[in-house]
RNA sequence: GGGCAGGUAGCUCAGCUGGUACGAGCGUCCGCCUGAAAAGCGGAAGGUCGGCGGUUCGACCCCGCCCCUGCCCA
């Protein structure tokens, strides 16, 4: 079985580097496990490591998707089985964390229907997601109970899984159970709030330093705008808007930082919940602690 | 020196010519999350309403003085 670690933690922590070079003390491979970095052409907004820095360590699962594409968890799960099963050592790294449970974790995601997800979404639209949610309600009680009524896009999914499985949502596996399907150590990188918000507000700068407003031009013209997931990606969602001549240039660049600091905090709480993951405040400490540790036991 | 506008939650502001601050957005903190997850949804904590004095049974909203900010005139 292959051997996996998992180095997880919020935005800006210094993950990359950090699986870069477990993954060079170890003899692996990284496979990306960051929803935005699976697009192709979204690189400095998504702080995507240059074939340069990666320094000959290969990596998986980037730029495997067009902009265009919605992302799909479901989709990303058997791409990175797949990418998982061939090799000994495996660096999976990524902030996303459905993302990383898709990979690692026993979860089996029902499938999906276009029709089915069109109409209701269609229906949402135009009704609103309360009476969606009551039929949920009647359909299964147990998810609509657990799916605020406010929520019309898990609404949306419920539904769905109950039409086309015919079995309630709700009977899936709880988010709550940590059981990965491989030999898996996780390793979790985060930094103070105060150095994080620092590190942030630097990346950003670098970002708009690189030419991050051109790159998002150019997507632009790739159908950017039409992609349901990538233009929403922080950033790229400021930038269209700037673009659009809703905000300026400034405000876009402001914009980002804050949105980037929510999003770190909601990746925070999300991690912190996984019992198995072992913290670092930083990426060298995570480094240092994976490589004594297996330089020990082999 | 004079005139005008304004000083209300951490920030930006809303607030029936007076009756317990009804606040909103943002931020902060907390929570949820199984095919859009850098997305989506929810909860909580924050205010001596610039200061002092007065009018009134009662003032954030009325009066006086003072302080601060911005603009205009000198």
């Amino acid at each position: 079985m292959t051997r996996v670690v998992a180095v997880v933690g919020p935005t800006a922590a210094g993950k990359s580097e950090a699986g870069l070079r477990i993954a060079a003390a170890l003899g692996g491979e990284v496979v990306n496990a960051d929803s935005m970095q699976l697009y192709r052409g979204m690189d400095i907004g998504t702080a995507k490591l240059t074939l340069a820095e990666r320094r000959g360590v290969p990596h998986h699962l980037l730029d495997v998707w067009d902009v265009r594409d919605t992302a799909s968890v479901a989709a990303y799960q058997a791409l990175a089985r797949a990418a998982i099963d061939r090799l000994d050592v495996a660096v999976v790294v990524g902030g996303s964390g459905l993302y990383v449970r898709g990979a690692l974790d026993a979860f089996e995601f029902p499938g999906t229907d276009r029709a089915v997800r069109d109409r209701l979404e269609a229906e949402l639209a135009e009704a609103g997601p309360e009476r969606l949610h009551a039929r949920l309600a009647e359909r299964d009680p147990a998810a609509a109970a657990a799916i605020l009524p406010t929520n019309g896009r898990r609404v949306v999914r419920a539904l769905e899984v109950v039409e086309i499985t015919g079995r309630p949502f709700s009977a899936q596996p709880g988010m709550t159970t940590y059981a990965s399907v491989y030999d898996t150590r996780y390793v979790g990188v985060a930094p103070g709030l105060a150095t994080l918000d620092e590190r942030i507000d630097r990346r950003v700068d670098v970002m708009w330093e690189r030419g991050f407003v051109d790159e998002v031009r150019a997507l632009e013209r790739q159908g950017l705008r039409d992609g349901v997931t990538a233009s929403r990606a922080l950033g790229y969602q400021q930038v269209l808007a700037h673009l659009a001549g809703d905000a300026t240039e400034d405000e876009a660049r402001a914009e980002t930082k804050l949105a980037t600091r929510r999003f770190a905090r909601r990746q925070l709480k999300w991690f912190r919940r996984d019992p198995r993951i072992e913290w670092y405040e930083s990426g060298e400490a995570a480094v240092a602690a994976v490589a004594t540790t297996y330089r020990g036991a082999s």
